[in-house]
DNA sequence: CGTTTGCTTGAAGGTCTTCAAATGTCGTGG
DNA sequence: CCACGACATTTGAAGACCTTCAAGCAAACG
């Protein structure tokens, strides 16, 4: 089962048997129920999660209205990532959609894999660009594409359009930048069937 | 000169002499003149820079529209990261605003004191955390606020309060997602003097 | 079934955008 | 030092789009 994981990870960089190992035994499963949280804003918890099913989102609340950052899904890491590295309270939250299955284990753990394995300082590394390269391509559409066009790219993406498949409209909206019955009138408006 | 590079690396790690040296060995300085570009979209530059004067913005063209992402000023690193990380041709422009000098170095040679030094595998690490973190607060902002909250935001922050001291209005809107005419209404409206 | 939850639709209102023109500001050359 | 031109900011008017509040449906679930 955490064989999953190790795959995963070696998206970033390869893993030694010692290394692996070293991760491998401090992970431990834990299971969400839909609607249950990972991570609640104010409160402070470094602990990072590989979903071995299931699917999350990440997202913060302003005043009552939720503005989504990011879903993740199968196969994917979910962390309050900032709030791991600044060692602060989160400042999202992280709520299971569906019934979850995951792996964690503490950001502690990574940071004590840091200094013994030199490898994990390049996974930390090439973790963090990537996770650079996600938000840069998301700010860039947040700042240049209007609402419609911002629905439209994300129709466009294949791996997001599986998305709409399986997460409430509301929470698209949320993603987009918009409100709910704005997303709503908007598809009316590009799809007239 | 350079020491103010090695002083600026302190913040995201310990650098020792060798390490170091490495490092500005390969350093040269450039000088831009007011308009100059460092990066254009489209082009594949993978330079880094190092403002020692002057200041630049970073900015995507989009159907001729701007769109700020960035403001550098002096002992700032300045560079297109995602090009340099994707290997591919720069989706970004870096010009400077104003006459500037700076110190330079190809991504090539960070990638290669990567696998020199280890303690560059943890330098590389810290600026992308540090870069997402940046990214991060950005992006929450973006979603989250009006581009008048977003105004009243930038203009309580006393380091970007200051780049308006500095920096065109329309370069101020495009930062903030809005055109030139609309920041300057929201200023009307919220300082009615 | 009836309740809950989520999506759609209507009406009214606000803010941003666009296009255009006027006013300001700054740097350069006469 | 002033005058000019280039570039920035402000302002006006019209229009588009999103938002809010509210009501109506529809599907999902106990």
């Amino acid at each position: 089962m955490t064989d999953r994981l190790r795959q995963h990870l070696k998206f970033f960089t390869d893993l030694s048997d010692p290394a692996w190992h070293a991760l491998e035994s401090h992970l431990e499963v834990k299971k969400l129920n839909r609607k249950d949280f990972l991570v609640k804003q104010g409160e402070k918890i470094t602990e990072i999660g590989f979903l071995l099913s299931g699917s999350c989102r990440i997202f913060y609340d302003k005043d009552g209205t939720e503005w989504t950052t990011y879903f993740c899904f199968e196969n994917n890491l979910v962390a309050s990532y900032a709030s791991c590295l600044t060692d602060q309270p989160s400042t999202l939250n992280i709520q299971a959609l569906e019934d979850c299955e995951l792996l964690t284990f503490d950001y502690s753990v990574l940071v004590g894999l840091y200094k013994q394995f030199p490898v994990y300082e390049t996974f930390g590394r090439k973790l963090a660009e990537y996770l650079f390269m996600g938000l840069d391509v998301r700010l860039a559409e947040q700042l240049m594409l209007s609402p419609e066009e911002r629905y439209l790219k994300f129709l466009g993406s294949p791996v997001k359009r599986k998305i709409t498949e399986r997460i409430p409209q509301q929470y698209i909206a949320s993603y987009l930048g918009i409100t709910p019955v704005s997303l709503s009138r908007i598809r009316r408006r590009i799809i007239p069937s």
